[in-house]
DNA sequence: TTAACGATTTAGTCAAGGCTAAAAATATAA
DNA sequence: TTATATTTTTAGCCTTGACTAAATCGTTAA
């Protein structure tokens, strides 16, 4: 059974989340931003992560993720959603504030309370952020979406999720009343600068830049 | 403002538990105990702790808890008892698994979660194991409390907690039929071995050992 | 094809928190 | 009072995970 530091399984998880195409490994400056530690820190980090067979490291070209690293991304992710969803839904915590709680309350060892947690919160399957949350054998029912720059005029759908998690973006959607769940419509698209105008439940207009329409995701 | 780390936190937390009565200092050897780790990392810490001024160190004569200690130890156990509840009451844990999970979710480092966390519980009092939960000031509301040995013959009272927490310990009670809250009656006392056997809710005769008597904790 | 730049790794340092072995202080018994 | 036993502390070492500075690798531009 292989065992993970809490910064191990900081860093596999921030390695999960950047291998998305999954074509070229992961580059050591890219993990560096994400975990906000220097690129020195992350060689050394990647080596052991290595020496445990969770990622696959050939020094100076990046790293790719193994099977094995995969399932405990994967059950990394599911407490932290599962905490996310405790949070916003039980304890009223908006959005943008479960991030730095949910990153301390994922280290708790114990299945049995994550288990528990699952069938407490009604084994939801995404959280606040739209994410989905894998099941316990690492099992993910993803939504096929979309960035709202990608909807063409008149199209319309439903924000199922965001791509940026910051408590500023998340402030800003809640601000201008971009949710998710919320059914939108794309009234305008200004090609000049990429922003989108979108109607919200029929019933608001929001006007946004091409950096905020990237970040919210729709699905048909 | 004074930073402890985890361990700090541990060990504070045991001093203060260890500091009942308070007349003598708490020893290194006791610390070392309560903690399962060596004297010798135990001295390290009391230093440090020394140092940071939450515990009054004289070399060699143990340590007592200063005033700015005891608050950041009654926060700590505040939090400690929130959350077993919440694995009690929510998550259906049984009192005999929340230790080690509470020590953990107990390092999580949010003020705002245990504000929310105790609102959500309905401002719980007590914990599963009958312990006072301190307010958001410190303040404890303790009820007056004795060992089940020192009830006399033919006296009545209440359950309201127990001193022993171990796992073995709670499960036999659980087995027996002894819990917080239950309304018991000393029927016999056994001078020879201190002995006793109680009438739990008027319809079930318990025996039990003093050993165990003395770790239940009896309100008249 | 080589020079230079950027990305990455290595080497050495630090703090936290544990350990063992040995020294020192306190407590106890003769 | 002195010798022994117990408790506690010191000293030195280990691991984890961060850091800086310096060296090295890979890529790109001349």
């Amino acid at each position: 059974m292989i065992k993970l530091t809490h910064a191990e399984e900081n860093y596999l998880k921030a390695i999960y989340k950047l291998s998305d195409a999954g074509k070229k490994g992961v580059s050591t400056n890219d993990i560096s931003a994400e975990m906000k530690t220097k690129p020195a820190s992350v060689s050394d980090m990647l080596r052991k992560l290595g020496e445990k067979e969770v990622i696959e490291y050939r020094k100076y070209y990046g790293v790719h993720i193994t099977q094995e690293g995969k399932i405990l991304a994967l059950r990394t992710l599911r407490k932290q959603r599962l905490w996310e969803v405790f949070l916003v839904d039980k304890l009223r915590f908006s959005w943008d504030e479960v991030a730095e709680v949910a990153d301390e309350l994922v280290h708790v060892q114990s299945p049995i309370l994550i288990q528990r947690l699952d069938e407490y919160l009604g084994f939801p399957k995404f959280d606040p952020h739209g994410d989905p949350i894998p099941d316990e054998h690492g099992d993910v029912r993803s939504r096929p979406r979309l960035p709202l720059t990608e909807i063409e005029l008149n199209g319309t759908g439903q924000i199922v999720a965001v791509n940026d998690k910051s408590a500023a973006f998340l402030r800003y959607l809640d601000k201008v009343g971009a949710y998710i769940g919320a059914r939108i419509k794309v009234l305008e698209k200004v090609e000049f600068d990429g922003s989108v105008e979108i109607l919200v439940d029929n019933k608001k207009t929001i006007f946004m830049s091409k950096d905020v329409a990237v970040n919210i995701l729709v699905m048909l």
